[in-house]
DNA sequence: TGTACATCAGTGAACGCGCGTTCACTGATGTAC
DNA sequence: TGTACATCAGTGAACGCGCGTTCACTGATGTAC
């Protein structure tokens, strides 16, 4: 068993890598298993030595798709704070930054995909309530000490809300709504509370 | 020209009641023209006769699912109202309401369709801009004097936000996030900024 | 080093099903005289 | 008031297409000796 990786594992990361980006851009129902093993360069007929089935690759890819837009978030988040500015304060500029107005197709998985999640089959829903879960951590994570999971679940409420609504929006309102809810966020759960 | 209700507007009425009730709890793919003509105890072939295209009917039930919507919420404020505290927190305690995590088939059409907006075709995305303006007006006029438009939509991305992610968790975790929601909002928003 | 065979990853055609849309037809309602 | 005809709302079969899934087959890679 050698350990270098397979020309299989090869495909199979590539696969999931276009499923993670499709998923995010076009929802569950846009990811179909002939376009995805198409723009990674294979035919569908090879499609179920992969996967034991769509939603299986659905869950691989909502996986993937959380771990490469929690790494871009947090290289964001460090390059802010370089700047100066807390860590809560770097996280709000990033997650609501007005580029991710449009690029969804390499940003959160949650705010792409929220209120089709309850929607999916059980082994689908069941990872998309994971995917919420570690979004919360995330979030809980760059609070400001004493800030507990009761503040992250606001938070991580208010910015996938604000995302959703700015994309529908679109143009000046969509960017309006984002620099909104930026000033709030900071103001209201940037430092600690005056309980 | 009778001003009576007709019989075929009595049909095209039970219709879009129909797929307003469909379309929050199932989202935009789960509105199939067969099935929602047989809820409406009529069978597929007359659909063409009510609607140029499935689109249509799409436009019609976000219409009808939030003025539906509206008006369930408002009854739902004044109720609450009566028992005291201002129209904010009447506001916040009625949309996040603990049995709305069920009952998407009546709640806020905003909140059940808000990621999949982006994707539809130009005439069901303009109309979802529409519903999205009409929840910012809806929020603002009940914030206390001296909030805005800005703070009628980080409000309102809250309110959409927080809903979603309590019904893919669900249970007492949902259920909390929402305490945790509400209780935030008011302390933040209920009353007049010490700007 | 070379030959024979087994395994593996991927191909491409085909199947079954659901769904949006079309259309010829039917039965009921309304109108003309 | 009654008969003949036109209009209207809805029926049900059919079409075309996309999509998830299956499967027999091919060409390349790896192994045995």
């Amino acid at each position: 068993m050698p350990s270098q990786p397979k020309r299989k594992q090869l495909s199979h990361d590539r696969i999931v890598e276009v499923a993670a980006r499709a998923i995010r851009r076009t929802g569950y129902r846009g990811v179909g298993v002939a376009d995805i093993m198409k723009e990674a360069g294979l035919t569908h007929g090879g499609f179920y030595a992969h996967f034991e089935s769509r939603d299986a690759l659905l869950v691989e890819a909502m996986q993937r798709a959380s771990h490469d837009s929690r790494l871009a978030l947090e290289q964001a988040v460090e390059r802010r704070m370089a700047k100066g500015g807390t860590r809560f304060e770097a996280l709000v500029w990033a997650y609501l930054h007005d580029s991710n107005i449009e690029a969804s197709e390499q940003g959160c998985v949650v705010a792409a995909l929220a209120s089709e999640m309850t929607r999916q089959e059980d082994a689908v829903r069941e990872e998309a309530r994971s995917r919420v879960r570690e979004l919360l951590a995330l979030v809980e994570s760059a609070l400001p000490p004493g800030g507990g999971s009761a503040q992250a679940a606001v938070v991580a409420a208010t910015l996938i809300g604000a995302l959703q609504l700015a994309r529908t929006l679109g143009g000046k309102a969509g960017r309006d709504l984002l620099a909104a809810t930026r000033q709030s966020l900071i103001q209201n759960h940037g430092a600690v509370r005056e309980a």
